[in-house]
DNA sequence: GTGGGCAATGGGAGCGCTCCCACCGACCTG
DNA sequence: CAGGTCGGTGGGAGCGCTCCCATTGCCCAC
């Protein structure tokens, strides 16, 4: 040690004294514990090139004093921020089923739990805030990010992946999405309603889609369309409609259907709000369900319980995918360099009265 | 300036050996600008005190650079953190009617938008939860608190409380709350649905409440008195059938109120997931709603959208309510001392076929 | 006994800001 | 013209950490 100051180097004289009614500082406790400040870091990073007896002694004053350390000082020269933010585009967050994005939200939450991560919630409206977020994501103060309902133009998932920050997705944008991600099988689930309504003898299976931008929206088409062939059934366009995810649209989606192929005896919805409106113009169509027309939804939503007669459904499990996200987004953020990885997990089919 | 570091102060060399790929910093932008760090500093936080062409050179610059402040180092100085937490009890939250969780968020985050504060988002799950909690608000590390869903034994308002962290509270715990609150005009949206059944000519209108232990329930129950009350009408025990705002419970109050008051031809649930769980006991029991049963329930959710019949309720501005919340705590923020303030937001009766 | 290696340790330097004090010059006053 | 006043300014000090280097003491081999 350069002799620099004239400190006596004795004894732990406990605290000096401390200034305001400040919380301890690293120093407070190295001075109580009798070592000095490195080795207090060290053992509060859990580094293991600690003698025993001065890791006792520290954590000992730790527990004494209460320490908890600043926050804004380790950031401040590690760099890390120890947080991630959870980004939802808000427009689309409206449209998806009730109590997916507090399902998302829980799953993260308790992944997370243990983490010592914070979690940043960033709620995107518009392009300003869009721009807001790009350079708060460019001036680096999260660690990473997780990203929510994903349109295929969406230009946020890009400025993630020029910046290089750890980033994952629920859902994709498109069969190559270069990003981590975490979805359902939309088109497994999609399958397994429309083998259903097969096994049940149904004859003109007809689908309501969510927008076709949407690679959910495509996804679930296509295991439509699977099921079809596989059984040996035409794919017949006139038996598509497109909707946009909404109640009003799978009302005007059934509406249009029943029209044009009046003798249709069941209806795969891409999700349980629009059949709910699909329902409505059965009914007023004159149609019973499941006795006339059969019907399917998809996310097993809150709305699919309280429809009469209640929905047949395509569960996904929802909060499972937050806590995939989260556990892929550590990996990320311990390892930077590492290859993006990609998981789809298993749907499941709720069957009720619809079908 | 005292002479030490023998450094010329000639004319503004732009930037020196930058290290790292690293953001600029105060120090670049001032010597680009070619003014101090102190100028540089006071422009950033609109301090009045710099000279029109100081502060034009500063703002060049800083736009040059792409200069963004460094979060860390300005709290390791200021203890402020710049960021407020919402706090939900998870195990409540899942109680809320679906959209209330999304809608407060939305309106939390909508009037965050402009003001450059972080929403740092905790569920809390356990008693573990709670207490990494209190040891997170003593660390000082938000500089406010919105919580959400408190029960009137909750722990939490009390260590706000304690630790004089500025907060708001969404409802309140009792009649006498210190803690700053937003909360919807309960009593009164419930009295006006009774008015509303009993302008309709029920002669026997029940209630189901929800825990009693909540001052959401209580508030509503008052407000089901108040209307029998002020009509001269006798407040019956018999008629009141208490749940816990699910389903499930619903269905149960509403079997128990059958057996015991056969003749009851109206029902006030305390909220619309009760209200769908009681609509189901009452087609059981081969009573048409609402012919021979008048029913409403209460929260305007997606649920009283999507009954058959469809649900008379009453709304509450949940989105104007985290608004609300957001507007108080800066204030109380920016302010320290202030008096807390109470808001009481008015509700409103949605008519629908039900009742 | 001497030298080398190694685990454990202390503490200086420095992260990027804000705060504050000292200083500068222009302007006003008597 | 000396002596204030006051808006504007520069930069040292310091916030509480981590990083890293130098130093220590110990053990083992030669």
């Amino acid at each position: 040690m350069t002799p620099t100051a004239p400190r006596p180097l004795g004894p732990p004289t406990g605290r000096e004294e401390r200034r305001g009614a400040g919380r301890p500082t690293l120093e407070e406790v190295a001075a109580l514990a009798g070592v000095g400040r490195g080795t207090v870091s060290r053992v509060i990073n859990g580094s293991p090139r600690v003698s025993e007896r001065a890791r006792a002694a520290v954590e000992r004053a730790v527990a004494e004093l209460g320490y908890v350390p600043n926050r804004a000082a380790r950031t401040l020269v590690t760099s890390r921020t120890d947080a991630i933010a959870l980004v939802v585009p808000e427009a689309e967050a409206r449209l998806f089923s009730e109590p997916y994005f507090s399902d998302i939200i829980s799953g993260v939450s308790a992944e997370l739990a243990d983490s010592d991560l914070q979690l940043l919630l960033v709620l995107v409206r518009n392009q300003r805030d869009r721009e807001r977020l790009s350079a708060y994501l460019k001036a680096q103060r999260v660690d990473g990010v997780l990203l929510v309902a994903v349109h295929r133009d969406d230009p946020l998932p890009t400025v993630l992946e020029d910046l290089r920050i750890p980033s994952v997705l629920a859902g994709r944008r498109g069969d190559q999405e270069p990003l981590s991600y975490v979805a359902a099988d939309n088109a497994g689930g999609a399958r397994m309603a429309v083998r259903h309504l097969l096994r049940r003898g149904c004859e003109r299976i007809a689908t309501v889609t969510g927008p076709l931008d949407m690679e959910v929206a495509q996804a679930r088409l296509g295991g439509y369309r699977a099921a079809l062939e596989e059984a040996g059934r035409e794919y017949r366009d006139e038996l598509v409609e497109q909707a946009d995810f909404t109640e009003q649209g799978g009302r005007a989606a059934m509406r249009a259907l029943l029209e044009r192929v009046p003798e249709v005896d069941a209806v795969f919805c891409a999700s349980d709000v629009m059949a709910a409106g699909a329902l409505q113009s059965l009914r007023a169509a004159g149609r019973r369900v499941p006795q006339d027309v059969a019907l399917i939804g998809f996310d097993d939503s809150i709305v699919a319980r309280h429809t009469d007669p209640a929905m047949t459904s395509v569960r996904q499990p929802i909060q499972e995918m937050g806590r995939t996200m989260v556990r892929l987004l550590l990996e990320e953020i311990a390892e930077p360099g590492r290859a993006r990885r990609q998981v789809v997990l298993a749907t499941e089919l709720v069957v009720r009265e619809s079908a």
